[in-house]
DNA sequence: CATGAATGAGTTTTCATTCAT
DNA sequence: CATGAATGAAAACTCATTCAT
């Protein structure tokens, strides 16, 4: 490893943040000891401490992390040029894996987030972010014929976010994975009928 | 000689389940110590110890009494007179207001026992015990013409629950309250209408 | 020992804070750990901890306890019927025995404090509430005819303190004592021979 | 080829040392890290570490540095053609200052090396060395007919330098700097009326 | 030689749990 | 039974020192 050269600090808290990110994704926030993601790093805690400040300061980026994280799948998806694949069993399926594998999806992290102040602010800041491209985009595409002019489709893209992470919470609950792909696939085709246009729709298919 | 002592016993257990339920809420179960549990209900720790073996055990009884509390409130909807007032803003905005005012809703206490192998279990029971008493209810509705003979009740309850759950989360993340009632009143009235025959609805308002 | 009467809470924080301040004498504030004062105290580090706050919280205490020590000692020594007795090698020898015994007669512990601005208030309140009653004192020795009208005893005072804290540091720094005996004597003479009228010092010999 | 690198060490030792006792005088030896030298130096720790085993190795030759600046100091005022001059506002008005502006005046560098066996020796050793000069020259100045005859100057002198540490520590524990100049002034003038004579103290003004 | 990232032993602090009163 | 002081096993964080580059 080189260590001299001005890139590595910026590659070493970057990785940091990426395992840490995984670490807490597995145990929670709390459960989650400096030594584990040391241990996991394969440094010990107090190189950590030459990166972060507390651990807290550390969740700070983590979640920074994250919440780019989902802008970027959100804005991919929106972006692609399939956005009817989102009503799939497969594209809920992944989550409901993902969820299991670490037992959270990172909405515990997010709750945990929600109860600091500053972290707070910045998820608002991050989901106002989202909201105006989307909106841009929306405007676009109710130009281009694709979807409905009158469609209000806030309410149905906060719907479909909602019912996703809703969804991982019950299956994280118990829920049967077969009984969560079919309420994703129903409801999610009925909200999205409601703003693209029918011979759009068709073709997707 | 009368043995109150036993009843006295269940008394003070439900007693303690109740108020460190409201303080497991508020704080979280990894920010709640023993002494806020304790304070909360004006008796030393030691008392507590009394009746619950340790603060894991009494979290797993604070999370029976909330299933059920969760099973008491899901069927007083299901069996109210007036199921369609779900899909009101005054419904969501009730939950909205406890989320805000506890940071949580309790969905991160629901994620935090996801986490543990007998809770999830016994998470799951309840679950089905929920799902079987609503489909038995429903299989009568559908009889009695209320409900759309084929339609996918399974399917839209697990909707409106996972709506609910996944708007709290969004407006713990920041999302702004009125655009967070706008989406339940627009969904909800729209999984409803799939679900019970135009008739009952017209008359239900 | 009786752990519910009310008593005994305050009774057990006089032991550390005294405990502690031998502790700290001997060592000094940075070299002192809480392990080394729950072990002089022979309880747990915790229990101290259901006392102070903090480290700094109980050096703050401590640092309170020594100054009121200090102001009963200067006090008793001027209310004494024998003032001149200050001026006997005896009296300095105690001192440096002390400092010897302590390797700093606490004046570390008063630099430490010295860097704090709250503990540093608080000596310059307690020096003020020792002087003025100094004052007081003097002025009623004044009128009866003890010490000379014309003396300047708060130059006098002050010297005398700074003389025996200065002479303390220099036997800390490898002084002989016979020389920091012997100049004392001699200089704390010279002093109040400046205060006293001579009539009242012949017969305090 | 010249041997250049030992005379750059020594300088780059020097260096080190004197740029450490600025940083020790206004923290302190414990709060004091290496790092905070090494960056008022404007190197690397490890380069600290290439001149000096440790910490307490530079504390030891930091100490050994300030100990001959001490001597130096009080060398230059006996030696100085008006030693009159101490009695002065003025020079003690000096200490003051550097006292107010490191919180400390070194006193409590003096107070941790007196903990360490091996410095404690070294100041005595030194103290001693100040001390024989100091004898030395007072018996040429009594031939001279400068110092009286019977005086006894060792006891002045120390007397002299208590004041002066004493004076500082109590500036530190928030004493006024009126009354600590006036006290000085009054008593240094005393104790140099004692071993002076007339004649020369008048020339002296 | 210089660098500064990494180490790891130590230190403060927390808190569920116990147990003498 | 109730109390709450004491316990002790963590856990976060610090910093002198080392060593690969």
């Amino acid at each position: 490893m080189p260590k001299v050269v001005p890139e590595y600090k910026e590659k070493a808290r970057r990785n940091i943040i990426e395992t840490s990110a995984q670490v807490f994704l597995e145990k929670g926030y709390h459960k989650t000891k400096m030594d584990d993601i040391a241990e996991r790093l394969g440094v010990s805690k107090g190189a950590i401490y030459q990166y972060f400040r507390s651990k807290e300061q550390l969740f700070f980026d983590v979640m920074d992390f994250f919440m780019h994280l989902r802008k970027d799948e959100v804005m991919s998806i929106i972006l692609s040029e399939d956005p009817m694949r989102i009503a799939s069993a497969d594209f809920i399926g992944m989550k409901i894996e993902r969820a299991l594998q670490t037992q959270s999806f990172g909405l515990d992290l997010f709750l945990e987030a929600a109860r600091n102040d500053l972290l707070r602010e910045r998820m608002t800041e991050v989901l106002q972010e989202i909201y105006d491209e989307f909106i841009d985009l929306t405007t676009d595409l109710k130009e281009r014929g694709v979807i409905k002019r009158d469609a209000d489709v806030g309410v149905i893209w906060r719907g479909i976010v909602a019912l996703r992470d809703g969804l991982i919470l019950s299956i994280l609950q118990g829920a049967k994975v077969t009984d969560v792909k079919a309420t994703w696939v129903k409801i999610t085709n009925m909200l999205l009928k409601e703003v693209f246009l029918e011979r759009w729709m068709d073709e997707a298919k």
